[in-house]
Order: C-alpha cells, then sequence, then structure tokens
DNA sequence: GTTAATCGGTTGTTTTTACAACGGAAGGGA
DNA sequence: TCCCTTCCGTTGTAAAAACAACCGATTAAC
C-alpha cells in the first residue's frame, strides 16, 4: 500500500492533523519518509543508537523497552498505529537513545527526518507551521500519558499497581471490558513488577469477585475507586 | 525588580532562547504576564483546576506533586528557576489539572497565557515560531526526563532506586559530591518508598562506605554501575 | 530561655514482593 | 501425530518493604 494511504481520515495520524490528502503527497515527501517492516521481537532501534528519524507506525504495535543491567525488561509506553516513537529524543536534541524499541507482532513502520522540519524554515514553509503546531500537541499529550503511567507504578503493591492500570484501561475504553494489549510478562513489565506476582495476585482479585478475566480481555466488575 | 530582568542572558529561561533583550519586554506584554509570590509550603494550583496558564518559575523551586485517595504523595517533579510548570496540559489541550504545584520554599513566579501564542498566529508573528519551537524543545526534554524518573522508580528495592537517582545526580551534577533539592521526605516521595525505610538504607550504605552524606549534602564513595 | 514543631534515624512486626522451580495448557512446525 | 516451545498459574521460601511507634536533635516561636 503506498505510504499516503495509511493516513485517509478514518485513521489519520495525530501528526498529519490538518493536512489536505493533495498536500499529503508532498509532505511525505519533504519528510523524506521510507517505510520497512519488522517481525515479532525484532529490535526497530537499539538502545544506545543515535537517532535522527522518527518512527510512526502504519500497522502492528511495538514497545519501547528499557533493559537495565540486572536483566530486569521495563516497558515504557506501547505505541499503536498512527502514533509515533523516538520524536522527543529528535526535537529534544538528545540522538542517544536510552530505551529500545521493539516490535510487539509484526509491524509497519515509516521513518522520516523530523530535524529538517522542526529546525530549518526551508521550501515547505505551508507545513511547516501545522506541522510544528501538531508536535507540541503530540509531546503535551504523551507527557501527561507519562505521568499518567507514574500514577500507576508508584502505587505501593502489586494489587494497587493493577487496578489503578485497569481502571484507566476501562476509562479509555469506555466500558467495563476491555482488552489489554499486553500479555502477562508484558503487563508485568509495564506495571515493574513480578509476573508471578501479578499471576498470583490476578487469581485473588478474580476469587474475590473484584475483576473477571480470560486471556487478554478484561473486565472490572466492581468500582476500583471505593477502597 | 521587573520581570524582564529575571531573563537576562546567564539566566536565561529556555523558552526565551534566541529572543533578543529589546524583544522580550514586548514578548512578555504579548503574553500577558504576570508574576505572583508563594510561600512554603503554599498551593500554587491545585490538582482539579482548570488552567490556561503556563507557570515559570522566576525564583524559588516547585513541586509537582500527585496525592492519591490513600495519602500517599507522590513528587513527579522538581521545578527550578527558568523551568516551567502545567505547559504539557495547555498545550496538550487538557486544561484539566491531576496534579498539584506546591511551593517547595518561598518562590516567585510568572504566570503565561501560552495558548495565545500557540494557537494563533496574530500579531507578534515574529515570535510565535521562535517561542514555539523553543516549547518543542522544552517539551521533548521533559519527556526524557520523566522517562529517566521512570528509570529510578521501575526498580525493585529502595536501595536500586535510591543509587539509581544517586548516579544520575552526580552525572548532573559532574562531580561526586552535590546536594539535593529534597528533604528526606521530599526524597521518598520522589522515588516512591517509604519514608523511614530509606533513611534506613541510606544508614546502611554508609555504613558500607558506598555513599556518605550529612543532611542533603551527598557524596558518592564508589562506582555504582558495578553491581 | 523555654516550648513546640519538624526532621531524621532506629527498631520491631506484619505484609508483600521477588525469586526459583514446577506443571499444565495451548499453539506451531515438522 | 508428536515434539517442542511459549505462556500462564501455583507454590514455597527468603528477602525486602510498609507501617507504626519512638526518640533525639535541630529549628522556630513565643
Amino acid at each position: 500500500m503506498k505510504l499516503k494511504n495509511y493516513f485517509q481520515p478514518e485513521q489519520k495520524s495525530p501528526l498529519f492533523q490538518g493536512v489536505s490528502d493533495s498536500e499529503l503527497a508532498a509532505l511525505i515527501k519533504c519528510l523524506g519518509a521510507r517505510e520497512k517492516t519488522y517481525g515479532k521481537g525484532q529490535s526497530i532501534y537499539a538502545a544506545g543508537d543515535f537517532v535522527r528519524e522518527i518512527g510512526l507506525v502504519l500497522e502492528g504495535r511495538v514497545h519501547l523497552v528499557r533493559d537495565d543491567a540486572w536483566g530486569n525488561r521495563n516497558i515504557i509506553a506501547e505505541i499503536g498505529p498512527g502514533e509515533m516513537f523516538a520524536e522527543a529524543f529528535v526535537c529534544g536534541g538528545v540522538g542517544l537513545l536510552p530505551v529500545s524499541v521493539i516490535a510487539a507482532g509484526d509491524c509497519k513502520i515509516m521513518f522520516a527526518d523530523f530535524q529538517r522540519v522542526i529546525m530549518q524554515c526551508g521550501s515547505a514553509c505551508l507545513f511547516h507551521s501545522l506541522l510544528i503546531r501538531n508536535i507540541v500537541g503530540i509531546l503535551a499529550r504523551k507527557n501527561i500519558m507519562l505521568q499518567g503511567k507514574m500514577e500507576h507504578i508508584t502505587k505501593r503493591t502489586t494489587r494497587e499497581k493493577l487496578l489503578s492500570y485497569l481502571s484507566e484501561q476501562s476509562r479509555l475504553h469506555g466500558s467495563g471490558e476491555f482488552a489489554l494489549p499486553f500479555d502477562r510478562q508484558g503487563l508485568a513489565d509495564y506495571l515493574s513488577v513480578e509476573r508471578s506476582a501479578l499471576s498470583a495476585e490476578m487469581s485473588r482479585l478474580k476469587a474475590e469477585g473484584v475483576i473477571n478475566y480470560r486471556k487478554s480481555h478484561f473486565e472490572l466488575l466492581i468500582d476500583t475507586r471505593e477502597k
């Protein structure tokens, strides 16, 4: 599929909000965009890489992960179609990645030379202002998202972390039932807890009638806002 | 002191990078800037407030804090002179603050109607492009900072969290000796651990010869990168 | 100078986690 | 079909944190 067809209105990336279809092709070219596909588990960027290009997920999902010297993996964020990664490092002038970007499943990524658009006001001036305004919103919301994740992992117990996360997911999905984009190990890595402890806690919560689940499909049975 | 005098070259805020002195006064006026002073512990913004103005610390330090229903306080970030707060919510179009902003000590804050500059391209067009580019950098770096903080609090033990944080501080100060901007309770809140457990761990680390400290002055005695 | 409040360190108890090891179920490939 | 791998739940143990309570030192208030 041609690149520009990924950005039709119904699935347009926040990055291209306000860009008309006719402009899109030119903009994509201006960004020096290229695409590449990856298989599950493949490394898209590795920690330590020097990055000049932002990544935009066209298909599939990717995980931002941070592995420490003791072998603990932390999933910082989960990025889906239309969302970007590495943009903070490109825009912040810190090219050296402290995180890795791993394909959570088969996926297709668009890379773009964003530095060029951010920094210099060249021929494509029409787009610059709009694109930069878009990226301000994206960075700001990612900021908020990171603070939201912190809300979960600053909780003291596995139980609280899990319930805090599930409550947010429920709110985001606007429903008491929802699917999570993680397997158990992934969820544990995202919440920074032990997989086995997480499993055990989930079993307990299910036994207590607080939640129900099968595989990655979850259901909140009581209002978790009460203690 | 007049507002513009806070932004002389040697202490110019990242927000005003590239703005000449002569333009500064006009820009400050354009931003609708006003200033206000607060005493230690006073609330500058409260969680739940609807904010339209970003805050810029002129003097003193403020803490971004998040209190949960169980009375646990988490200090999300510590903001010093020249740095901003609430900009992510203003720029992200999410005016409802999930955090409070508390004066860590006596401080002076400048408020500015940033929405106006971000959103519309009015008379002050000369500044807009520059200002927006600055805010992109600020948001991006704050993003990276948040990820860095996550690096600490995702560690499993109090000891690891503390050493991770101290290593970073040492690196930031470019020295094995440095002062922290927190008291014990503040440090515990920042790292999401118990104050008493933190104290105990610190004592142990001192006894082992790993660190040394008196009050908030710390010293790293061995290379913490080795296990 | 006396009093009160805050801050920081210590200790003991209870709760929770991390860790390791195991086993069953599900799924994929040959 | 069989084998192998991956995923997930369970259990027991050891380590660590949370919590509460206390006490001394320093600081601030009167």
